[in-house]
DNA sequence: TAAAAAAACGAGCGCTCGCTCGATTTTTGT
DNA sequence: ACAAAAATCGAGCGAGCGCTCGTTTTTTTA
């Protein structure tokens, strides 16, 4: 699948994800009228994610914030209750999306070699089309209260443990050789990540989501098809 | 090598480092005694990097760091002129040691694929050593004024760059089938940086870093030497 | 051992932060 | 068209920040 092709077919509009976020949370926003809501926290997040991804959430203050989204401190507090209640708005909206898309786009994928390499997509995929939040709950992972924080690392080992299943499943059916599934996945995920975290590299290089995404699934099959009773010095490597 | 004999070869004590930089900077520091100077340095380095991978450095007071110092608020800053200051020092001091212990344990080994490995020891070595460090660098980077950013990805690139040249020299001698250099290496660093941001995870799983070593390599050995005239029907992934 | 030099001290300054709330503007219902 | 309801406004608050500097304590010198 391209990269265009999965953007019209997710669609994840921000408008959509927060409609759904103020039709669960009407009792704590203080205002009524959905469309305005919504308008609102569209701006109000976009505006957020722009300035902690320039300086980070801890150094953005809520004048930065009234500035950058168009309304006045005031009408902020109408949408959140505090500074570390809008940083976990955002993270919840995130997992919510991941958690979402994985399980649309798997689903029916059986054969484990294939599914690897739609996992490793999607995420790839996913991770570009939401580039400012998947950096943004990343980076500000370590300033959430204890119990986002255990979130954050649930969502983590959710991603990981859908790797470690597939490989599993591969090492099943004597697709995959016998290598750890934890400590592979765990790399796999690195690989992921940077792609979102070093953006400025990959751009700078011209490097598009569909190459990326090409190598790593090569650099990961190479790894789990890997002839094991090849000895170094067959490979040439002493 | 094992991580232990490492650890006794590069002896990268915070005195040795922190005597260095006192003696190069004896005209900002107010203090004029090297050795109590040296221990309120370490101390000072500790602390930061202490209260910073708890909760990141923006968020650090210098009241904390006076308590967890056990030095006045007057005293700490006898030893720097501004919290932007004590972030780039502690900066500076790591990227000098890295490029030290590079040069080396590099120089003398030849071969492209043991260069390889040891690159990836060493790597991996030298941040499980310095772990706080090489958390703190990462994390803290976009804090920096654009003067140390720029020196924060020179350091980035510096490291890639050991890579880009390894795998190029392998390809020239065909040791290594024709991928394309950098975004290996980009790839490759991601792996090593995974080992220091979620150390968490690997504590857990009770991976040392020998292991976690390792397996980075035979990963990067085998996409680098698989046959590239191998087809996916060969390979069992269609 | 006492004067001088060095180091450490910490209350307090100016400022910015997160957040509040009475005043004001905009929208809605009739 | 106008009153009621909803939404927005932004000056101002107390807390806590980075940082200073007159004072005190410790160490060195002779």
């Amino acid at each position: 699948m391209t990269f265009d092709a999965f953007k019209g077919l997710v669609n994840i509009s921000n408008e959509d994800i927060w409609r759904d976020f103020y039709r669960q949370n009407k009792d704590k926003i203080k205002v009524k009228k959905e469309d305005v809501a919504v308008r609102n926290l569209v701006k109000i997040s976009s505006a957020a994610l722009s300035i902690s991804n320039r300086k980070g959430f801890p150094l953005m203050t809520l004048r930065d914030l009234s500035v950058e989204s168009g309304l006045s401190m005031g009408a902020l507090y109408s949408y959140f209750s505090s500074k570390d209640e809008l940083l976990d708005m955002i993270q919840q909206q995130r997992m919510t999306a991941i958690i979402k898309v994985f399980s649309t786009h798997l689903s029916g994928i059986d054969n484990p070699a294939q599914r690897l390499r739609s996992a490793i997509q999607i995420h790839l995929y996913l991770s570009e089309v939401m580039q400012p939040w998947f950096y943004f709950s990343y980076m500000e992972a370590k300033n959430l209260g204890k119990d986002d924080r255990k979130k954050a690392i649930e969502a983590e080992i959710f991603t990981e443990g859908i790797f470690i299943d597939i490989i599993e499943q591969g090492q099943k059916k004597s697709l995959f050789r016998n290598v750890d599934p934890k400590t592979t996945a765990a790399i796999i995920k690195a690989m992921l990540q940077d792609w979102y975290l070093k953006r400025w590299k990959y751009e700078s290089r011209n490097v598009s989501v569909e190459e990326y995404s090409e190598v790593v699934i090569d650099f990961v099959e190479s790894y789990l098809m890997a002839r094991s009773n090849q000895t170094q010095e067959e490979k040439g490597w002493t």
